[in-house]
DNA sequence: GGGCGCTTTGACCGAGCGGTCAACCCGGTG
DNA sequence: CACCGGGTTGACCGCTCGGTCAAAGCGCCC
């Protein structure tokens, strides 16, 4: 049905109703949350009659499946180009934590709504098709450095190092009342940033420990 | 109010109706949620009437708040008995984390229930009553393996070593589809373990390393 | 038996929700 | 000018929700 295409000129500056709708709608979402923004909401922010909401997009669904998309779609690219092939695994892995630090930093409550997004089943297909090629990456990466199957393997750490990013700023609203000041300041991130780089060291310091006595026959330990 | 009082004998097997209710309560919460679950539908599920509801607890939120307190409680208690003082460190923490997997995979939607709540300032000041002991409890386990302060501090692990923990089973939806098999099956969660333990030892391995060279006035590497 | 107080019931309420509809506005075209 | 068709409007619908209420049930003690 109403497919947002823009027939007139498009200057700069004049949003065309669809995008202020959808600009509107990716505000609240990640403000509030599905369930907790009403149609009506975003209809108002936006600045618009409720019922161009169902005449631009057919349902309040369809509009948060866009926004989730979007999101998607942006954090595949942040990381995929951070996997680039150029540089020691170390260094490889350093920048997908800063590439995933720095989107997530940019996009608070992107992990909120992607955790909420894991309580109904109905939209699993759609993150399974967007963690997968993440997954892909990082097991490509980890290859020489993991074995392909048990308590190492490349999906471990995908977790692993996913939670380390993400529980930090699932948790932030309350880290700041835990502890004091706040968690999203430039230097409380910087610091979470060293943390999850130390990680990073102290995981690859290990592995590279155990893989000679797994690679070659078991020996005594080297080093 | 209505106070939920057992006047009579309360024999064994027989339920108080106060007691069905937050049953079925409990159990739906966790399995939806907060706002998918209406009065209605724990109503049904303790074969009871609505308005009992509103009888015996003021409201879905105060029901709702009388769950998300019996978990928390569940959930320190399982924690603070795992940090007992005997052992090493190591010791204590794969004793931490074994309790904290076990006490996730006996209550799986926690995790979710809890990163929900996150999302409604109103409570956070509960779940940081919550939380407070937990993180005191780890910050003081770690103190004498890390500084006080900065990207090694004991707050960071406390974040990280959750997030390890409990990232595992708000994703594992996901994971079935992600990987072939069922993540909360028994060998998966074996798995998680070890994991979690080996990034225990390569965490407490690479502190060990790093402690002298600070405690000590710089010099070159030892080792 | 009769009154008392807790428990239980079904009917009801107002509000808010996602979504629909018929009508209207308005610039472009013949 | 009339016509056309996409953009826009406000009124409206059916439904579900959390919550209320007056009345009924019922064990208990005088």
């Amino acid at each position: 049905m109403g497919k947002a295409k823009a027939t007139r000129g498009d200057r700069a500056g004049a949003a065309t109703t669809a995008e202020k709708i959808r600009a509107a709608a990716e505000e609240l979402f990640c403000l509030r949350g599905f369930e907790a923004v009403s149609v009506a909401d975003v209809a108002e922010r936006a600045g618009v009659n409720k019922a161009l909401v169902f005449y631009h997009f057919e349902s309040k669904a369809h509009l948060f499946d866009l926004v989730l998309a979007r999101y998607y779609d942006a954090h595949t690219a942040a990381l995929a180009g951070a996997f680039a092939d150029e540089g020691a695994l170390a260094e490889r892995l350093h920048r997908v934590v800063d590439a995933y630090l720095d989107f997530m930093a940019d996009n608070r409550r992107y992990a909120a709504l992607v955790q909420q997004q894991l309580t109904e089943p109905g939209t699993h297909a759609r993150i399974r098709r967007h963690l997968e090629p993440l997954l892909r990456f990082l097991e490509q990466a980890l290859a020489g450095a993991t074995p392909p199957k048990g308590p190492l393997a490349g999906r471990q750490f995908f977790v692993t190092f996913s939670g380390m990013v993400t529980h930090y700023f699932t948790y932030a609203p309350l880290l700041g009342a835990l502890w004091g000041g706040d968690p999203m300041s430039r230097a409380a991130l910087d610091e979470r940033r060293a943390h999850v780089h130390w990680l990073v060291d102290a995981i690859l310091a290990r592995l590279a420990d155990e893989r000679p006595a797994k690679a070659r026959p078991a020996r005594a330990r080297t080093r």
